[in-house]
DNA sequence: TGCCAGGCCGGGT
DNA sequence: ACCCGGCATGGC
């Protein structure tokens, strides 16, 4: 019986919790088709939306962004140049408003600062070098980070959110309070490290959460990992 | 009406 | 090293 993707450095990785992993996967894939990952029209539009979608529904974010593009302002110049005040109003919508206005403000800050404002150049940095650079910026915590790393650099990071935790530990697979790193580190671990199955696998997993693992609404009935609770009973 | 959404920070123990 | 209150709008 599977023990649970505890994540620690000590355990072995079998071959069937490899394969269960790229299983889940397969179900996901085949519910959803693949998505090609991440919603937006340039990297720098990933940063944004990673940092406006913080505990917050993505239509939240994505009716922010609108208004920054209506306004002209989506773009690392223009967060650059407008006053931080009157980004907060911009980006009501999405919540946080005030703390997100100033999380932007410190990004672009420092892209500029450290890569010319440019997306691209920040990209050439070593991922482990990057990551902790990023981490060390107010605002911009694992989650962030991860998503700016592999949807904006394309580096092979994996991204873990609340649905990865609520789905796999929904279904039995990891301990309901496993840290961030645990969990990123069990499926890094185990997982064949290519960028577009990282980049896809967390966008099925999203896919799969807001479907059918709510905190509230649609239980696992025609969940893609339905399959795996006939063996708990409870 | 109240709860929830693709987190994170800062201060306290 | 954890624990917690605060942050805030929009949807159901």
């Amino acid at each position: 019986m599977n023990e649970g993707l505890t994540g620690k450095t000590t355990e072995k990785i079998s071959t069937t919790e490899r394969a269960l992993l790229l299983e889940i996967y397969s179900r996901m894939k085949q519910r959803f088709g693949p998505l090609h990952w991440w919603p937006a029209d340039s990297p720098f539009e990933v940063c944004v939306g990673a940092i406006l979608t913080q505990n917050t529904a993505w239509t939240s974010a994505a009716k922010a962004i609108d208004t920054l593009r209506g306004a002209d302002v989506l773009s690392v110049r223009g967060i650059s140049e407008i006053e931080e005040s009157e980004l907060a109003q911009l980006i009501r919508p999405s919540g946080y408003f005030n703390q997100k206005a100033k999380r932007l403000k410190t990004f672009v800050g420092w892209l500029n600062g450290q890569y010319h404002g440019d997306i691209r150049e920040m990209s050439r940095t070593p991922l482990p070098r990057l990551r902790k650079e990023l981490l060390s910026l107010s605002g911009i915590g694992p989650e962030t980070a991860d998503c700016i790393l592999l949807y904006a650099a394309n580096k092979t990071t994996f991204v873990v959110d609340a649905y990865t935790r609520r789905i796999f530990s929904r279904h039995g697979l990891v301990a309901k309070d496993a840290t961030y790193d645990e969990l990123k580190n069990s499926f890094e671990r185990r997982l064949p490290r290519r960028l577009e199955l990282f980049n896809d696998y967390h966008a099925q997993i999203v896919e799969t959460g807001k479907h059918y693992c709510l905190k509230k609404g649609p239980e696992c009935e025609g969940c893609p990992l339905e399959y795996l609770l006939e063996r708990e009973g409870t």
